[in-house]
DNA sequence: GGCGGAGGTCCTTTTACTTCA
DNA sequence: TTTGAAGTAAAAGGACCTCCG
């Protein structure tokens, strides 16, 4: 609360800058006033430029603003004070405020991440659908066209690269003929990523990282803790 | 190098004053 | 108009540090 400034009262002091008694409790009718604007102006502007003032300069702003030079000590001492603790609210404001930041970028993530398990669920269910429906046709179709139709017909088989299967084409691959499919397992092309499916269809720990092909800590600032990121897998 | 005084800062508390319900 | 609570700035007091003789 700025507590308003009375001139009249003030020129009394400035006048008569009090003598400061070093032991108040026995000046008992010492008084205390508020510094002027003028003198304020000035005494702001000072230590605008300086925060810390030299015995020399401090005598002659003493003189200008007909204070005593302890007076003028006292000020620029509680002076950095209360910018010290304006400073203090600043920074806990900035942090605050990207600590609300990570937070919603930290939410979004887990609700997206929650979709992709979801996704992940899905496509997992009908790869193994589609299993179950070619062992009982085993024997009955020597089809080696290489996966054209499929009752499956939301799996699309987006990429076709050189034989090495991506991500998505390995969904793909399980439409394919079991010689084709035995072909993929001998040269180990995309094994690792089938073990992965399986490793998630069997609700096994997977890791998140191996998971997604990527780093955790390359995407999220490192200062995050280990018993965070555990919670936010688990 | 250790000692003590002077003078400085920082931190906490006290005091005087102001505002407002 | 008076009064008391709350807020604020000025000042005091003490601990600590540095410099200097």
């Amino acid at each position: 609360m700025e507590t308003e400034y009375h001139p009249a009262v003030d020129e009394a002091i400035t006048e008569q800058a009090p003598q400061i008694p070093r032991n108040k409790k026995k000046n008992k009718l010492k008084k205390k006033r508020r510094f002027s604007d003028e003198q304020i102006r000035l005494l702001e502007s000072i230590f605008e430029s300086k925060t810390k003032l030299e015995p020399r300069k401090k005598m002659q702003l003493a003189r200008e603003l007909g204070l005593q030079p302890r007076q003028v000590a006292i000020w620029f001492q509680n002076k950095r004070a209360r910018w010290k603790s304006k400073q203090i609210e600043q920074d806990y404001n900035t942090l605050k405020a990207n600590y609300d930041n990570l937070e919603s970028r930290f939410e979004s993530l887990k609700k997206e991440k929650q979709s992709l398990i979801l996704e992940i669920q899905k496509l997992s269910q009908l790869l193994e659908e589609h299993r179950k429906g070619r062992k009982g046709l085993d024997g009955s179709s020597t089809d080696g066209g290489g996966g054209g139709g499929s009752e499956y017909g939301e799996i699309k088989c987006e990429t076709e690269a050189e034989g090495q299967p991506s991500f998505q084409h390995k969904e793909c691959l399980g439409l394919q003929t079991e010689n084709e499919r035995d072909d993929v397992k001998q040269t180990g092309q995309g094994g690792e990523e089938f073990l992965i499916m399986d490793e998630y269809r069997n609700d096994s720990p997977a890791s998140p990282d191996k998971f997604y092909g990527l780093h955790s800590a390359d995407m999220f600032d490192h200062s995050y803790t280990n018993s965070q990121w555990l919670n936010f897998w688990t």
